[in-house]
DNA sequence: AGATATAGTTCAAACATCAAAGTATTTGAG
DNA sequence: CTCAAATACTTTGATGTTTGAACTATATCT
C-alpha cells in the first residue's frame, strides 16, 4: 500500500485517539457532573444501566485488578453515583448498580458517544457504513490476535513449538 | 440512522479504544524495551525521529502541562532514550532529541502502528480507503469542534452572544 | 537599566494502579 | 458433618503520573 496514505491515516488515528479522552473530560467539566473524571465515567459506563454485574465482571471487562476497582467503587459510592448490592445467594459477591444520579451521568456520556459515532458515520449510506464497520472489525480482530499471542507468551507466538 | 447499527459500532469502537493501550503495552513488554511504559513510548513518539522540537511544542502536542513533560523527560533521559539539547540562540529553550536507543524504540512502536493500520485497511481498494479516511476525518472534525467550543466556554457555545 | 514576558524546572498534593496479604464465605473431599 | 481449598472482594504499601503554583534563568521591550 501507498506509504503516504499509511502515514496520513496513522497520523489521523493517533490524533483522534489522543484527543478523545481530553475532549470527553472537557465536555464533562462543563456539565452537572464536574466531580467526575473521565476514568470514573468509564467505570460508570462499564457498570451499565441495569445489569447489576458483579465486581469481578466489571474489573475483568475494564482490564484492571480487583483492588483497583474496589478503590474506584469506593470513590463513586462516596460521591453517590454507585451502590454496592450484596448478593443474597452468595454473600461473597457484590453486585454493582448505578444510583439515579449515576444513571443520569451514564446517559450524558452515552449521548456524547452517540453524537461522536453519528458524526463518524455522517453522510454515508447503508453499504458504505457496513464497509466502515468492516474496517473497524479488522482492527478489533488484529487486536484480539495480538492479545492471544501475548497470553501464550512470546516463545510460542508462531509455530507452536511446544510438545 | 438505525439505532441497532449505532449501538454495534459504538460498542466496537469503545472496545477497540480500550484495548489498544493494553495490547501495545503487552507487545512492548515482550521486546527489548521492557523498561518503557506505553506512556513513555508515546512521549518518544511525540518527540519524533529528527525534528528536535522544543519542550513546549511537545507538551502542547501531548496535551500535558510543562511540569508533566519535565518529569517524563527526566525518566527517559535517565534510561537513555532521550537527550536534552540546549538551544544556542535562546538559552531558555530546550530541544528534545532521541538517542540511538530512543530511535530504535520509536521504530519498533511505529512498526506496530503500521501493522495495525494495515490491518485496519486490509482488503480495501483505493476508493474504499478514501471513504474510510473520510469517516476518520469526520471524527477528527467533530473532536475539533468540541474542542473549540470548550475553549470558548460553555456560555458561548452556539450563537456567539458576546459583544 | 529595569520591568515584563517566556521557557523550563521543582515541589507538594492528589489520584490510579498493582501485587500481595487479609477477610469472609462457599464448596467439595473424606 | 467437618475442615481444607477455592472464591470474591478489600486492605495495604509502594510506584508512577499528573497537576498547579512557585521558582530560576534568560530574553525582550521601553
Amino acid at each position: 500500500m501507498d506509504k503516504e496514505i499509511y502515514e496520513r491515516i496513522n497520523e489521523k488515528l493517533v490524533r483522534g485517539y489522543r484527543d478523545i479522552s481530553n475532549i470527553e473530560e472537557k465536555e464533562l467539566r462543563k456539565g452537572p457532573f464536574h466531580d467526575l473524571s473521565i476514568k470514573e465515567l468509564h467505570t460508570i459506563n462499564a457498570i451499565t444501566m441495569y445489569h447489576h454485574k458483579t465486581s469481578s465482571q466489571v474489573s475483568q471487562e475494564m482490564r484492571v485488578t480487583p483492588g483497583t476497582l474496589t478503590a474506584a467503587i469506593n470513590n463513586l459510592a462516596r460521591k453517590g453515583y454507585v451502590q454496592r448490592l450484596r448478593e443474597k445467594t452468595d454473600r461473597r459477591v457484590i453486585r454493582l448498580g448505578l444510583t439515579r444520579k449515576g444513571r443520569s451521568a451514564y446517559r450524558l456520556h452515552d449521548s456524547f458517544h452517540r453524537k461522536m459515532v453519528m458524526s463518524f458515520l455522517d453522510g454515508f449510506n447503508k453499504d458504505e457504513i457496513s464497509l466502515i464497520e468492516h474496517a473497524v472489525d479488522n482492527l478489533i480482530e488484529f487486536l484480539e490476535d495480538k492479545n492471544h499471542a501475548a497470553k501464550q507468551g512470546p516463545s510460542e507466538r508462531d509455530g507452536m513449538q511446544s510438545c
